[in-house]
DNA sequence: TTTTTAAACTAACACTTGTTAGTTAACTTG
DNA sequence: CAAGTTAACTAACAAGTGTTAGTTTAAAAA
């Protein structure tokens, strides 16, 4: 389709490397070589390291908040809220595996984009949580800790980039519908 | 106690700053500042960086091999052989979130100790994995993915260095129970 | 054809990196 | 007290860091 920029290019090419070494330990040499060039190269398309990291994660953190801005305006039941969040994440993971790894491990290396990060991600969990919260005053889902029922469904959904790559051949509706039966339903027989 | 040894003390202030900003990104500058030092005087008790960051993975990932092994060859439901594991992560994660981060997210800079680390969480995983097929097999566990089901569960663990921290007062007994009932049953009513 | 633009290059910079060598001062042990 | 040990120090180095300046080349636009 879109024929992608060279800049386009470059960005991809970092998180690839990102997530395999993280920020800090991938050179500006090292990026240049994997895209066949030589580092000074680089500026001629991006302005500084920073700003490949921001455009990566910026990006994405934006597309959850969209995401989850959308699904909590819906008028669905609890239950299906979160089903959505389930394939809220495994499209956004499975469109863009590299820049989840760096939205969860590089994020602190944001600097002047950090706060707005935070305040994003903060957001998102409010968001999360409400919906557990508005789910147990409705009975559909069971009074016990929601911290731990939060954290636990966002975890797993958050290392969704570390194994979603493994499975070739993936079928992302069945695999949101295999997770949130998990996640959900649980495993007890 | 035991009167702690200054590489000790140093390994310990050099886990909390990987966690903070990853391994790569610590200088060894940083650690001796750290410690009130300089960094030339971190080398009278340490070999190097790298030494360090074997130190602190190494050790929990033999303690979890060693967690494993005891479960695997206890003669317990695999329900509760579950929860033991489940105690397992809680309990290592407890007492040192800090080098869990440095295990979760700098493995991949062990270098000449990597393939054993990736050996020994090979196996984890495997024992991991047949524990749920034993409990599938005699009708403890519900017959749906096993790899959803393992990574699910195992992404959640492995994620408790992040929150265990935020949690004051925490009752690590109570947290094991919460966990075990989200991930086991569930959250549906 | 001339001009502009895109995208590469070489050379260099100022700074930071992990680490080594050699030294010094204060305790502990014989 | 003498000898050894522990743990700090200063000074330095060789390699690597992100980035800038200025130049060249080939394709596209005028």
């Amino acid at each position: 389709m879109k024929p992608e920029t060279r800049k386009e290019e470059i960005i991809k090419t970092a998180a690839k490397l990102f997530k395999e070494k993280g920020y800090s330990a991938v050179t500006m040499r090292d990026l240049a070589k994997a895209m066949g060039i030589k580092a000074a190269s680089l500026y001629n398309h991006i302005n500084s390291k920073q700003d490949i990291l921001k455009s990566i994660i910026i990006s994405i953190a934006e597309e959850f908040t969209n995401g989850m801005n959308e699904i909590k305006s819906s008028n669905l039941s609890s239950i299906n809220k979160l089903k959505q969040v389930v394939k809220l994440h495994v499209n956004i993971t499975s469109q863009n595996t590299y820049g989840m790894a760096s939205l969860n491990n590089d994020w602190m290396h944001l600097e002047d984009k950090l706060d707005y990060y935070l305040e994003l991600r903060s957001n998102y969990e409010d968001q999360f949580r409400s919906i557990l919260i508005e789910g147990i005053n409705n009975k559909e889902i069971v009074d016990s800790n929601v911290e731990v029922m939060l954290f636990s469904i966002l975890s797993t959904l958050r290392s969704l980039y570390l194994w979603i790559p493994k499975k070739e051949a993936l079928n992302i509706d069945e695999l949101s519908k295999n997770l949130s039966q998990v996640l959900i339903n649980g495993i007890n027989k």
